[in-house]
RNA sequence: GGGGAGAUUCCCGAGUGGCCAAAGGGGACAGACUGUAAAUCUGUUGGCGAAGUCCUUCGGAGGUUCGAAUCCUCCUCUCCCCA
């Protein structure tokens, strides 16, 4: 996909600026110090530097975590200087904010794997060639202890335990370890480095901005303007979205898996999602929430519109006609993995179904496979021209199909006609044979 | 350093000798219904080719007992109070 160059249609006043950039924050600490900033940058033909750490404590970028890099878009539109901060060393500590536990300290290696993906993944959506990257390995990697401590010296535990997260965990005993206390710090110390002007986060990141400016002035540094973004539900629509929850829509996931992600997120979530996850306008948005259009239908436009962002039109418009397939007409979708059954397995050509399951990887154990199919939720069929599957549609007669025993032995067909084994609404496996 | 409380299944959390594969909630999965992977309702949620006076699971290692998540000892980790 690449990426819009609207860098002469945009407004070059200050003023101006400061609006266009001000569209979907929460806090701006600074406001006019930033607008100040953003005159001298035009004076004086200087980019600001514009700063976002992301953290690489999960494989994955996703379209919550996405929103301050679209804001950081927006600032290298408009001809500043993006600096993007991998964390390499602040992700082996993990962020606390907004955190109830310790978060698990990552090893080297695992940060070191992620932070390659997610350059990755950022490419989708900022112009790396005119990206600074740094990681804070760098100077983190060989800071002394004597340092260790002199930065430390620099916040007392009273301002730490202001923080929301730590007073909550410290009221409910929850433990809270030393090396946590560090995070801010760190993150600040990464402003001091890379002399900040701006800093982006979610609302989230609002203390660990602040510090920014406390450290940058203690080193003598102008003190970067804190910008923070909303942070966004994740599909399960109460807990803010984050990888560990798992409820997430990854940016680089299939648009397939992306779209029906976004379709399962609860209708009253639609307009955040809207607004933070894609980039139609306002008036198209409203347009769409207006009780004129049916909600399914702008659900739809949602998930479309997510896509549309990551991977093109073109993906957008095949996951809509792939899910209104599957979900809607209940027929087979176009692509269907293939579960390769070992010719070793068969006895007499057949497969016993509840061993099928627990290949195709739908079942981890024969009792959960024999669950399934006590309940209703295991199909095998004939690959060739069979519109499922429901008792609604009698000439499908699909209930033929279902398995209801869970020790039927299904006699495996050839490879040419495969059979295809499904379970539950959006399972689906082409059963194959091979030596 | 002294005293007290605690660690339970994917998560939270009940359970203080057998009625415990372990309440309840969350999550997840399945079914019904539908507008969809919304909402709602129902069910399932350790393993074993389903079966048993079976095996594994209640922080770890031992012990008491016919029998231990539950009692004892030691260990690891956490929280609280005092210093």
């Amino acid at each position: 996909m690449s990426l819009k160059t609207t860098s002469d249609t945009i407004p070059q006043d200050p003023e101006s600026q400061l609006e266009v950039l001000k569209r979907g924050t929460i806090d701006i600490v600074g406001e006019e110090e930033l607008l100040e900033k953003l005159r001298r940058s035009c004076r004086e033909n200087m980019p600001l530097r514009v700063k976002l750490g992301l953290d690489p404590t999960a494989p994955d970028i996703h379209i919550g975590n996405a929103i301050p890099i679209h804001k950081l878009r927006k600032f290298q539109e408009l001809g500043h200087q993006a600096v993007l901060i991998i964390g390499d060393y602040t992700a082996m500590v993990g962020d606390p904010a907004g955190v109830n536990k310790t978060r698990p300290m990552l090893s080297r290696e695992e940060v070191m794997a992620n932070a390659g993906t997610y350059l990755q993944q950022a490419r989708k959506i900022l112009d790396l060639s005119r990206t600074e990257i740094v990681y804070n390995s760098q100077w983190f990697e060989k800071m002394g202890f004597s340092e260790i401590l002199r930065l430390a010296s620099k916040m007392t535990v009273a301002r730490m335990l202001e923080r929301d997260d730590f007073s909550k965990r410290y009221a409910a005993r929850i433990p809270i370890s030393l090396h946590e206390f560090l995070y801010p710090l760190m993150q600040g110390y990464d402003s001091v480095m890379v002399r900040s002007g701006v800093e982006l986060g979610g609302t989230d990141q609002l203390f660990n901005l602040l510090v920014g400016r406390d450290l940058q002035r203690d080193f003598g540094q102008e003190p970067q303007v804190a910008l923070t973004t909303p942070l966004l539900e994740g599909i399960d629509g109460n807990k803010k979205m984050s990888k560990s929850l798992g409820n997430y829509i990854g940016i680089i996931e299939e648009p397939a898996q992306i779209f029906g992600k976004a379709m399962s997120i609860r209708d009253e979530l639609m307009k955040k999602y809207f607004v933070l996850a894609t980039d139609l306008d306002d008036e198209r948005i409203a347009e769409l929430l207006s009780p004129d259009i049916h909600p399914r239908q702008a659900k739809a436009e949602l998930a479309k519109a997510i896509v549309r962002r990551y991977w093109g039109e073109e993906a957008a418009e095949q996951a809509a006609q792939e899910f209104d397939k599957v979900f809607k007409a209940h027929e087979l979708p176009e692509e269907i993995p293939e579960v390769v059954v070992p010719r070793g397995e068969l006895k007499d050509g057949k497969l016993w179904i509840v061993r099928l399951l627990v290949l195709a990887g739908f079942a981890s154990s024969n009792s959960e496979a024999r669950r399934l199919i006590a309940q209703g939720g295991v199909y095998i069929f004939p690959y060739s021209g069979v519109k499922l599957l429901r008792p609604r549609f009698p000439e499908a007669e699909a209930h033929q199909y279902r398995v209801t025993d869970p020790n039927d032995e299904i006699p495996i067909a050839p490879v040419v006609a495969p059979q295809i084994l499904k379970v539950g609404p959006r399972r689906f496996a082409r059963v194959v044979v091979k030596d």
